[in-house]
DNA sequence: TTGTATGCGTTATCAT
DNA sequence: ATGATAACGCATACAA
């Protein structure tokens, strides 16, 4: 109810020295601080923030565009965005999109409508091109490996690192690979399923359509792949899978099936989250954290200039363990 | 970039007819519609939703309060409140806390901000003294059983609910009843407790310590409850659960485990959300989807009225299956 | 160090 | 039906 006239009033000074006050400026004696603080204290008041948005021209608000928090991956890359953004006391709004395309388009609007300063997307379902439309709403910097010039992108390579995966697996003697990956409509899912089709193809190895199998997220997802295994006619000796949340379900299911780790498969994964330490599970280090504080830095810099647009990518690294 | 200013300069119309346009206001001519129409498109206009947030001195945007959406409990009232919302064109901003107190102060601090025009606590962690202070910064509701006259509540009661079950148990023959509940510390499981202690002592029946579990919430957590089971010196016949999920889970690991239900023990639960019937569990049934859309309901009422306190109690009811 | 005056982008009141 | 213009609550350039 109160606004900053009436605390200028009731503590006898003008507007300006209040919001100073507000602000932590410089340039305010002691004791027209106290005053405005006491009244401040008194009439229980705090700003409007709108009006405070509106005056500044930005929010120090930045949306955060992911599927769930509740998956190791995007905890982590969420908690490397958070350590960043706190340096810059810049607040995080999380939407939750669970792939949901009209969420992403929420977080969009939300942004022409100067609700937020920026997005960072932690992943995207909606198309590149609806994207586009909003460049120039705001800085927008994407955590995914593909291939446009207009916005900032942070990543690993993923056909690199995939390929490093197969040909680890190929020089362990498998030539009958399968894979497990998230959303196959996905950027970076379908950049490895391109890898592994050429690379299959250019080692003459036959690809079985079973042998591509989508839609593996979360731990129990493994268990799937597993009932998967157990039909198939024509079965793979190496699963190489898209996070270790998946592999470490995969591999317990087998467990209880009597397949054998790596005796009768062998599984490589992708991120080198805990549980794969814990499990022993081969897999290939992705610097996820640290993808999340970069993508918050690269939010600053486009910022700061709207061309900027650079691909980063981030070093990945084989962890040998147990289960190849 | 552009403003409404500027759309009503190309236009050749005043801001106010562009307002009235944006805002679907009856009195304007349909080629003067049609002229600020066509220039917003040319101008790829939209409304900087600060500034008229601050001008209607409203967001429409209320704060809705829970530990997680990802718990058919709260998933079940969210949808409720939202069915609600959506009717008066509001929109729905969730703090998911994990039951952590900042995050309701978070919610609390945006509402003084007027970032929010209210809060519907779905679940609340921080002491009741301190949400009081709240009171006049925006209209808010409770959805819990406790006593206040302060916030308008809406809740079922709980005490004579777990009475029901306790009874019911005791008439078929129970007198050694073991109870599971979320977090102890909340308003809800502290009277499920009060009640569970009178009831049992009004029946001299004796309570072992270990006969009440706490953190009980998701279905995973019925493992823990067997475990505990197994491990008990004075073991329970039945057990009162206050969630179908954790009884669903209990269930599943007492049948591993060789304990038949209701053979060995008895199993009853509250809130008869799907699980419960395929997994054939007598259970309480609580109108959580209702509860929700009550919740807002109560929530424009206390908007329009700021003396607006009731605490509405809604029916429960025992559905007979094949647990006990 | 302090205050005055203007602007931020809307909505809404009041004329016309 | 349309248009000035005064709020809304704050930040800030400029003057003093």
């Amino acid at each position: 109810m109160a606004n900053i006239r009436e605390i200028a009033r009731q503590a006898g000074v003008s507007v300006s020295t209040v919001s100073r006050v507000l602000n932590n400026h410089p340039y305010v004696s002691p004791d027209k601080r106290e005053a405005v603080l006491k009244t401040i204290k008194e009439l229980d008041y705090s700003p409007n923030i709108n009006a405070v948005h509106l005056s500044r021209g930005k929010t120090n608000m930045v949306g955060v565009v992911l599927p769930t928090i509740n998956h190791p991956y995007f905890s982590e890359l969420l908690e490397g965005i958070a350590e960043e953004a706190i340096k810059h006391n810049t607040q995080l709004v999380l939407f939750q999109t669970g792939y949901r395309e009209e969420k992403e388009f929420e977080a969009l609007e939300q942004l022409r409508g100067h609700l937020i300063d920026g997005i960072i997307f932690a992943s995207r379902a909606i198309p590149f091109n609806l994207l586009l439309k909003y460049k120039n709403d705001g800085p927008i910097v994407l955590c995914e490996d593909c291939d446009q010039d207009e916005f900032p992108s942070i990543s690993i390579k993923h056909d690199e690192a995939f390929n490093m995966g197969l040909e680890y697996l190929i020089s362990k003697g498998h030539d009958r690979i399968a894979i497990c990956l998230g959303r196959l409509e996905g950027t970076n899912s379908q950049k490895r399923q391109k890898t592994y089709l050429k690379k299959m193809d250019m080692n003459g190895h036959d690809v079985d359509d079973e042998w591509i199998i989508g839609d593996c997220l979360v731990i129990q997802d493994g268990k799937k792949v597993m009932n998967r295994y157990l039909n198939m006619k024509e079965k793979p000796t190496a699963f190489l899978v898209g996070n270790d949340q998946v592999a470490a379900g995969l591999i317990t299911e087998a467990i209880k099936n009597g397949i054998a780790v790596p005796g009768n498969i062998a599984v490589l994964s992708f991120d080198n989250h805990p549980i794969s330490e814990m499990m022993a599970i081969t897999t290939i280090d992705i610097p996820t954290n640290q993808l999340g504080s970069d993508a918050f830095k690269a939010y600053i810099k486009r910022s700061e200039n709207n061309e900027y647009a650079q691909k980063v990518s981030l070093p990945f690294q084989l962890i040998n363990r147990k289960s190849v």
